[in-house]
Order: structure tokens, then sequence, then C-alpha cells
RNA sequence: GGUGGAGUGGCCGAGAGGCGAGGCAACGGCCUGCAAAGCCGUGUACACGGGUUCAAAUCCCGUCUCCACCUCCA
């Protein structure tokens, strides 16, 4: 069975057909690098992230593309603002979303263009678009492309140039369309510019993805992905310029849902937004990534501490099952491949809903099997756990999540320490001392521990 | 005005003609000195009004509400 996805442009789930067999090639839009990111950002590049781990899991050789536009109006004005150059705006920033993408365990992309890196690829591409007829230059430096030169324009978001609202004017000088967009900006006084044939400017917004996705991906590729209020102007826009320069461009479309506050989508310009910093400090990214990456990736998430608490509960979960069977059993490797019905539920637009649905009833299975002192089965529940959260990048044995500064070096020494102090409730258990035992739990658990009384002795955990 | 999406049990959140996804919370039970953890059990929900069908949350018609995009947006 092959995987199938949402294609926008068709509004239909699609089997997946490669251009090339056994290869995947993803074009994601990243970020615009003007504030920093939250969490609506990065739970793009989740999506997107589970998405080429599935592929990856699934055999392809997956090469990921993920932008930077680092040029913009509001780049240029925040560098106004501050006094600061335009570029120190972009790397600050872009160093915020990688720090977010890497905190959530986000796999790092095969390439991470900036725009600004290819002025070239893009002068060259609006020449041969000038030479066509889809494009041309003002004199004030200006370079638009002619929207009404396109047929097939407004095909993915199933719109008709005349029913658009009528732009307003926005400083841009010398359309001959006002639906017309801008591929280029002349400089004005004081603003970074690169030069061009047509005199000095700047990428307009959209120009850098078909410029980009053509060099990294070539004329033909699979996947474009992004937010869903990328549709219009921005792919729109990209097909626009790349399929009248040639190129085939990609062939499925697929879109992520935002995150909403309060029902309203999370954006930089309304202020609603909740930095990923912000949330990284209060929560556990591993915590993080399950809350973003659980619903599926069309569907809307309103953002609220209650539901993120409850994520927090269930993952808690199933990190326990983990941790019980490999102290009662030793550590277990993650099975080779997943059970059927995750696989199926993945392949299926990537139905991650449905997919932790098998987990948790593995781990169910699992704790039973643990009650019922049934190793083997507990050690195969948690093997196939493992391997399922794995791919999705939320295995909390992996090395990525318990890596160095976890506290895992300490865990030895409280271990010894907390056994002292339990050794000293058994004995006050075993001489029925109930208030002894009772008020040593309580300072443990005021601690930061959680005690629980099994038939083998009692056991410790840290109260996360 | 155009286009796209959504409305599911106390809450979160899937599904898309028949067999109650899953989770959280709650309640009952088992276990336990108590607790914790775990397991077992308990819920007949799909915005509203019609219709099609042996059978509708799912298909059709109509209505209401909400959100988004229409040149800053992930």
């Amino acid at each position: 069975m092959s995987i199938r996805l949402h294609d926008t442009a068709s509004g239909q789930v699609l089997d997946f057909v490669p251009n090339t067999p056994g290869c995947v090639s993803i074009y994601l839009c990243g970020a615009t690098v003007q504030a920093a990111p939250h969490i609506g950002h990065i739970r793009s590049g989740l999506n997107f992230d589970i998405m080429r781990r599935w592929f990856a899991h699934r055999g392809y050789d997956v090469t990921f593309v993920r932008n930077v536009t680092d040029i913009d109006d509001k780049i240029i004005a925040k560098s106004r603002e501050f006094g600061l150059p335009w570029w120190q705006i972009g790397y600050a920033n872009e160093r915020a979303f990688n720090d977010g993408y890497h905190a959530l365990g986000c796999l790092p992309p095969t390439a991470e263009p900036r725009a600004t890196g290819h002025v070239t690829e893009m002068v060259e591409m609006m020449q041969a678009l000038i030479e066509r007829g889809h494009a041309y230059a003002t004199p004030e430096g200006n370079v638009y492309f002619s929207v009404t030169s396109f047929p097939e324009y407004l095909a993915l978001s199933h719109q008709e140039l005349d029913n658009l609202r009528q732009p307003e004017g926005e400083g841009e000088t010398g359309k001959r369309d006002p639906r017309d967009f801008a591929m280029w900006k002349a400089a004005k006084p004081g603003e970074p510019s690169w030069p061009t044939p047509w005199g000095d400017g700047r990428p307009g917004w959209h120009l850098e993805c078909s410029a980009m996705a053509h060099k990294y991906l070539g004329r033909a590729f699979d996947i474009h992905g992004g937010g869903r209020d990328l549709i219009f102007p921005h792919h729109e826009n990209e097909i626009a310029q790349s399929k009248a320069y040639g190129d085939d461009f990609a062939t499925y479309w697929l879109h992520n849902a935002w995150v909403t506050l309060s029902g309203e989508k999370m954006s930089k310009s309304l202020g609603n937004s909740v930095l990923v910093s912000e949330m990284t400090a209060k929560w556990r990214p591993i915590v993080l990534r399950y809350y973003l990456g659980t619903p599926h990736y069309r569907s809307t998430i309103e953002y609220s501490e209650d539901a993120l608490r409850e994520a927090e509960t269930g993952f808690n979960r199933i990190e326990s099952f983990l941790q019980r069977v490999v102290e009662l059993h030793g550590a277990v490797e993650p099975a080779d491949d997943v059970p059927p019905a995750f696989a199926e539920a993945m392949d299926e637009d990537f139905g991650v809903p449905g997919a932790m649905a098998i987990v948790h009833t593995a781990v169910r299975q699992g704790n039973a099997a643990l009650a019922a002192d049934d190793k083997e089965s507990a050690v195969a529940r948690m093997s196939e756990v493992r391997a399922m959260l794995g791919v999705l990048g939320m295995d909390p044995l992996d090395p990525f999540w318990a890596g160095p500064g976890s506290g895992e070096d300490l865990h030895g020494v409280v271990d010894s320490l907390v056994r002292i102090v339990l050794e000293q409730r058994q004995a006050a258990r075993e001489r029925k001392d109930w208030a002894t035992s009772d008020a040593i739990r309580d300072r443990l658990v005021q601690a930061g521990l959680n005690i629980e009384d099994r038939a083998d002795g009692s056991r410790w955990t840290l109260n996360k």
C-alpha cells in the first residue's frame, strides 16, 4: 500500500507517486525571520518533520528543503527601529527558529537556503520571465509578474482573478494591473539592495522560493508544504513564476492548519503569539512535541494550558510504562518495524491520531503484562511502543531526549540516597508504624519524588 | 462578494454509511496498611431542520454559528 496524502490543489487524498521511484523531495516554506517563532511556526516544522520521518521509515530517500526568507519589509522596518543592520535582525531570529526546531526534535533539513544567497538565481528567473512576456520591469526598477499572462493562476486556491478584492496601492509603482505581484522591489534610499539589470533592489516575497526550489530540487519535485495561510498569495505566486519559467514544480501541495488562541489564529501581527522560548522554559520539550504533533496536521489546535497539561499526563503514562519495563527487565531496543495498524494509520495522510491510538493500546497491554508478570509480552509491547514513538520522534529513551544535561548522570547518586531513606521507611512499615512511614513518604513527595509501593519493594520516580 | 475549513460525550481529539478510535477527568471494582501506579468496568456524543437508505455523525437539500484567506502571515 502506498502513502496517501491530501493535496490542496485537487482537494483530495491521493496516492503518492514519486517523480523518482524510491525518492521524495519536499520543499517547505520555512521562516521569514522578522520575529522569534511562536508555537504555530514550529508546529508547521514539526508536522513536516513527522512526514519526512514517515517517508524515511517507509524506505524513501528524503530530500527536505526548508528555506529561510531573510529579507523583507518588516525586517527592514525592524532594522530601522532598533538601529541594527538588517542581517543582524535576521540572524538572531533565524537562530531562535533553529533553537525551536531543535528543541522539539525536528531533524535538520537537507538544505536550509537563505533568500539573499540566491539573488543570482532570481535575476536569471526574472530575465527569462521578462523575455517570455510574463513579467516586466518598471522605470523605477520594480519587476512585476503579469498575472493575466498565466492562465492557470489561482488554480491552487480555486479562485477566479475577477473575484479577488482589488488590492489597495501599497507604494508599489508602475503596475500594469493592480493584481500583478512584485518579484523584485526597487531599493529606496538607505535600504539593503542587490544589483540587477533593472537597478538596485531586493527580492519581493515569493521569488526566493521559486528560485531555491528550482536550484535544490530541480524542475519537478514531489511535495510543497507550508501553513494554510500561504496558499494565497504566496504559493499561487510561486506556481505562477515557476511554471511560467518552465518548471513543472510541485506534484502535491500539503498545508498544515494553524494554532489558535481563543479561536483566533496565532499571528505575529495580531500579537497573540505564544513564543516557543516561553513554552520550552515551562514545559518539557518532548511534551510540547507530543502536544503539537499528535493532532492531525490539517486540524486546528486550540491552544490551552489545560490541553497541554493533559498532554503531559498522557505522555507521562507512556513514558512510565517504558521506565517500569526497563527497571524490571533491563533495556529494550525498539522493534525494527511498527505494527501494521500503526502503519496503516500513518499511510493515510499521516494519521497520527489514529496511530497514537495504537500506541496507547500497546501501552495498556504492556502494563497488563507487567501486572501479570508476563515478561515476554511486556518486553514485546515496549519494543513496539519504542518503534512507534521513534518514528514520530517522541521516544523518550532515544539518546536525543536523554542526552547530557538532562540530569541522567545524577540519577545513580539520587537513587542511592533515596534508597537509604526508603530502607528506613520499609523498617517502619514492617513494624506497622504507619505514621513514620507516611511522614517519610510525605517528605519525599515534597522533595519532588513519587513513591510507589510494589510487592517487590518501593520504587521512586521524579515528579515531573 | 469570492474561496477554503470547522461545529462530535464534562474536556481534548479521531473517524466519514452498519461494528462505541484513543486520551484526560469522573464514578465503581481489583490490588494496597493507606496512598500512588496499574488493570477491569461504567458514557450510547456527533450544531439545527428535512430527505435518501433495511441502516446516517458519515450521503443529499436547507438553515444557523464560528474561523481563515482575498497581496504582512506557518
